[in-house]
RNA sequence: GGGCUCGUAGCUCAGCUUGGUAUGAGCACUCGACUGAUAAUCGAGUGGUCGAGGGUUCAAAUCCCUCCGGGCCCA
């Protein structure tokens, strides 16, 4: 027997039932050993430094609804959680904690304090992130997430770049880095990245002279003079074209293109054109040769080599000062053509003794300096202030400087076919962001530099020689304890313990560490085989290994998208994910990016304090995934009232059903199927449709349109329109075999509808299952434990869908009918007329006509064709003075009176078929021409009409007496369950009832409908008298169309 | 500066793949109705240069180009 829901929705008191429900019968637990093909979802990890905000919960909701999903598919998920805990940002954190700020009071605290705090500090935030994210309702395996800091994790990655080692993607080598002169350390290039801010800066135009030429020079332009002492060459672009420019008595190089902006205020003239291709090799003179003696040792250098990637014409001159030691780009094009890595600055940002003049002077400050020493060599062209965005180090806020460093890296540009190439059998959703965005991404990828010279983090697995200098890469905790010097038994992997290893070398000296920790991208990308504890064990690995899902924002394009990528190629030289879901980011309602700074975070708190987890699922997985969310309160409130109406509409039928003890078990729909009406049948044709479409919009990774799908058939066609229908159905007494089968329909509706939202609102449809469905002990024990409905096209029935929204239309056309005449639809209406010759309109009311007489509460309802639509209109002449008054001057008020009362159609008529009409003014004769008239086509009074797409349609409003009887029992019978209601009597219990009425003649209209009027009541005994009454527990007085009434009832216990 | 993406009613968004009058949806506002789901519900009205400009076409919110503004990523 079904049960009854209560009847408020309160989520906030049942969310928190529900929870304990799953926590005492273990039901994430047992829905996780569910399934049968496997189904790997990996999470990726979050960063664990700060509280969640609502973006971090849509991410989440939307892992949740799919893994419930595909559980109810029948996959076996695999739903471990993850947690990204290594790496400088909580290494700030820590130190912020410890009032230091510095690399040396770091090794001043002892790093094994340091990091020990490190660690403690990942701990104790993941703890908080697991409750906030449990808080959710979200079913991960929280008792046994992956954890970047765990021993066996760290030996994943070892083992990842003991393989990038053997396959020779493993290199030790000169890197352009951004470094932070203040703290001494390298940034990575997503820290710096997110700290650009506009500075003013000195520009300056150059003149490098040209060898064996007194007055000829290059000219480049440079934003930062202080890389000046590293010259090494000047960069042009092979397919510009460049100009000799002659000024005074000298001659300059610059790009054709660019020589109005560098000389436009002065005279000059091109005296010759030079192709970039023809500058190569043109040797010259550095600029600062007699500052920085080294530069004389610099070999090959000196000259123009070409670049068409590197060189553009939107600022400068077309050549480009090129520093092999301070810039990537240089860097790159300096290792085609051989040149030396010159970099004469120290990690505090100083020149080194190679600067010269300029040794053990801050770079930045030096810019003045090498200016001036320009000035003085003439060799300044010009000199401008430039604003322009740089590089700031995020901790410090101090402007960052590249420069050349010692780094291990990958050389991911050797696999970045491999990569594109596997990128081609990943499903992405949506597929720009894997097509073009990601694409795009792969294409540029440039080497990885995955050394980092700090604390907190995968110690590199690699060991040197002091000796030799060779090195050997580690792959695991059994292979390090195997060749070390000193024996090992349990140790923590991280620094510094795993600093104080030492093994032995070929060579037979020691080999030590190497002190850097491994870039935190690199612990993440190992997830898919690490958090399978792949390879120090291999069982999980073979049985789930690849990832048939992963889903985060579109901020990991860069971040671990692809950083998986390189990890699975590397690994096993294969993408390790099938299918992507890429999701947006939750931003304001000034459309402002979240951040803590601005205060604008929202917390998933906060909604779910207000409105119940299921309401802020509704609301996030319904927008869009892939673009942004723009939160808003307002969105929030809207939800919640279709909350409301979700659970109203199951309260409905959970309170009649049960009120009538209906069984699902013994009237099933196959078993009552003969007694099913055309509303029923409509309402499982469209049920049907509805998973059809829901199931392909979850296969698709499109919950959003599923939402979408939802909440318009609850909204729009269970809410409003099936259980309007049925609701007279739901009202009789006896075993109905209409009631029956409206009951065995909307079990079947609704209860293929809870299936569908469970992955979405997990907590109300949990409590609608246990309170109302599971009405056998034999049924799975959980709302997610049952299967995804099914569609068999049994009940599809598109003409009778079609039929049906003929006749909603045209009753909700009647209703706008009705409201221009001010005639109320309580008050039955003798006739509809619908005007069409559509042969679709013709059948579906004929085939429904039941319904249209019901919901527009007539007696009759006829489709009339626009010949007979005419017939029934009146037709009005009107004169047309501007046309007459000439005509008929003072006689025009006469002529227009008796043109007035012609009968139009008749005229209209005449006129039509050629006649001649005559009218008589004064006993004066006048024939009628058209022009002197305009038609006026207008129905009766009693006639009120209103447009749809399916034709006009007309309600007669003239009321007899019988029709007046009874809209006055519906107003009468309206008042009395008001009043029932007010009186929170049960709505089985049986009344009393006493009328008091303004006159005789009402009471006689009353009187003929007292029959009806007590059976809808449940009333056992009436009264009706004139005037104001004394009886009843229930008093009350009523305006009916402007009379007074007086009502008593009280509840009738005799039985 | 580059890549991707978004821009439609006061607000939040459908529609764009495949061009055909935006009867656009919900909310808000105004008016009215309904009432055995009831702090619910229904109907009607007001409200748009579909970011701007150009092009293709008989026809453009939709296709193409340029520009402007927001977001993410990169430099």
């Amino acid at each position: 027997m079904i049960g009854e829901i209560p009847k408020d929705y309160d989520a906030k008191s049942f969310e928190r039932e529900i929870f304990e429900f799953w926590k005492k019968e273990k039901i994430s637990e047992k829905a996780r050993l569910k399934g049968n093909e496997k189904f790997y979802f990996l999470d990726g990890p979050p960063y664990v430094t700060n509280p969640i905000h609502v973006g971090t919960a849509w991410n989440k909701s939307l892992k949740d609804a799919y893994i419930r999903y595909f559980r109810m598919r029948g996959y076996q998920v695999r739903d471990q959680p993850g947690f990204d805990m290594h790496g400088l940002p909580i290494e700030v954190m820590v130190e912020k904690k410890l009032g230091i700020k510095t690399k040396k009071e770091i090794e001043a605290l002892g790093i094994e304090n340091f990091v020990n705090a490190c660690k403690s500090f990942a701990l104790d935030n993941l703890k908080v992130a697991t409750s906030q994210f449990q808080n959710l309702g979200v079913w991960m395996d929280w008792e046994n997430p992956y954890r970047t800091l765990d021993n066996s994790y760290i030996e994943s990655v070892w083992w990842l770049i003991k393989r990038a080692n053997e396959r020779g993607l493993l290199e030790k080598g000169n890197k352009i880095v951004h470094w932070c002169p203040r703290c001494e350390t390298v940034l990575a290039g997503y820290e710096a990245t997110d700290e650009y801010r506009e500075i003013e800066d000195d520009s300056i135009y150059v003149k490098f002279r040209l060898e064996g030429k007194e007055k000829e020079y290059i000219v480049i332009w440079t934003t930062t003079p202080w890389t000046l002492p590293a010259n090494v060459a000047v960069m042009v672009n092979p397919d510009f074209m460049y100009a000799k420019v002659s000024v005074g008595d000298e001659t300059y190089i610059v790009a054709e293109d660019r020589v109005g902006a560098v000389f436009g205020n002065e005279k000059y003239e091109v005296v010759e054109r030079i192709p970039g291709s023809k500058l190569s090799g043109l040797k010259y003179i550095p600029p600062l040769l007699e500052e920085v003696p080294k530069q004389r040792e610099l070999y090959p250098a000196h000259f123009v080599v070409l670049s068409d990637l590197y060189v553009s014409l939107e600022e400068g001159t077309g050549c480009v000062h090129t520093a092999p030691g301070h810039g990537e780009e240089d860097h790159e094009v300096g290792e085609i053509y051989g040149l030396p890595d010159f970099c004469p600055v120290d990690e505090r940002g100083r020149f080194t003794a190679d600067g010269g003049k300029y040794a053990g002077k801050d770079v930045r400050e030096s810019n003045r300096e090498i200016i001036e020493d320009l000035k003085r060599k003439g060799l300044l062209l010009k000199m401008e202030r430039t604003r322009h965005r740089y590089p700031h180090c995020w901790r410090c806020k101090t402007p960052l400087i590249l420069r050349l460093a010692t780094q291990w890296f990958i050389k991911v540009t050797e696999i970045k076919e491999r990569m594109l190439e596997e990128n081609e059998k990943v499903d992405w959703v949506p597929e720009w962001a894997g097509k073009a965005r990601f694409g795009n991404w792969i294409k540029n990828a440039k080497d990885w530099v995955i050394s980092r010279q700090r604390y907190w983090g995968v110690p590199l697995p690699i060991w040197v020689c002091n000796k030799c200098g060779r090195y050997e890469v580690i792959g695991s905790f059994s292979e390090l304890k195997e060749k070390a010097v000193d024996k090992i038994v349990e140790i923590d992997l991280h620094r510094p313990w795993v600093d104080y290893v030492k093994i032995r070398c070929i060579c037979g000296h020691e080999m030590e560490r190497v002190s850097d920790v491994a870039d935190v991208w690199m612990d993440s990308g190992s997830a898919s085989f690490a958090s399978l504890y792949y390879p120090s064990e291999s069982k999980e690995w073979e049985k789930w290994w690849p990832v048939d899902m992963i889903l985060e924002g579109h901020d990991q394009t860069r971040g671990w998208f692809y950083t998986l990528m390189v990890c699975g190629i590397i690994a096993f030289d294969s993408v390790p994910y099938r299918r992507v879901l890429m999701h947006g980011f939750t931003i304001d309602q000034d459309g402002r990016a979240m951040h803590k700074s601005l205060g604008n975070v929202v917390y998933p708190e906060e909604v779910i304090d207000k409105y119940g987890r299921d309401t802020l699922r509704w609301y996030e997985l319904g927008c869009t995934t892939w673009e942004d969310l723009k939160f808003t309160w307002k969105s929030v409130e809207e939800t919640s009232r279709f909350m409301g109406i979700l659970w109203s509409t199951y309260y409905f039928a959970s309170l009649y059903m049960s009120l009538d003890k209906f069984s699902p078990e013994r009237y099933s729909l196959g078993n009552v199927s003969g007694w099913l009406k055309d509303e029923d049948r409509w309402i499982l044709s469209r049920l049907e449709c509805l998973i059809k479409n829901v199931t392909s919009s979850m296969n698709g990774l499109r919950v959003f349109e599923a939402v979408r799908e939802l909440e318009y058939f609850m909204k729009e066609e269970l809410s409003r329109w099936y259980i309007k229908l049925i609701r007279k159905r739901t009202w009789t007494e006896t075993e109905d075999p209409e009631k029956i089968a409206a009951y065995a329909t909307l079990y079947e509706v609704l209860f293929n509808y809870l299936k569908m939202v469970a992955p979405i609102v997990p907590f109300v449809s949990e409590k609608i299952y246990q309170e109302m469905f599971r009405t056998r002990p034999d049924m799975p024990i959980s709302v997610h434990m049952l299967e995804w409905p099914s569609f068999e096209e049994k009940w599809r029935d598109v003409k009778l869908e079609e039929d049906m929204q003929v006749v909603k239309e045209i009753v909700e056309a009647s209703y706008s009918a009705r409201q221009s005449a001010r005639m109320k639809t309580r008050q039955p209406l003798r006739r509809l007329r619908v005007v069409s010759k559509d042969e679709r309109v013709i059948s579906a009311i004929s085939r429904l006509k039941k319904i249209v007489l019901d919901q527009a509460n007539v007696k009759e309802v006829e489709v009339i064709s626009p010949e007979e639509e005419e017939k029934m209109k009146e037709i009005k002449l009107v004169a047309n003075p501007s046309v007459i008054g000439p005509i008929f001057r003072g006689k025009t008020k006469s002529v227009a009176e008796i043109i007035g009362a012609l009968n139009g159609k008749e005229v209209l008529r005449s006129l039509r078929d050629g006649k001649t009409v005559i009218f008589e003014v004064d006993g004066e004769k006048f024939e009628l021409k058209k022009e002197y008239v305009t038609v006026q086509e207008s129905v009766p009074e009693s006639y009120k009409g209103a447009g749809c797409r399916f034709g006009t349609v007309y309600i007669d409003t003239t009321k007899d007496k019988e029709l007046i009887s009874e809209g006055l029992m519906r107003d009468v019978i309206r008042r009395i369950q008001e009043m029932r209601k007010r009186a929170a009597l049960k709505v089985d219990a049986y009344i009393k009832v006493w009328i008091g009425v303004p006159s005789e003649e009402i009471k006689g209209l009353i009187m003929d409908k007292i029959k009806e009027i007590s059976a809808e009541v449940r009333a056992k005994e009436m009264y009706v008298s004139i005037g104001g009454i004394e009886k009843g527990a229930y008093k009350d007085g009523w305006q009916i169309d402007g009379e007074e009434f007086f009502i008593g009832i009280e509840e009738d216990r005799s039985q």
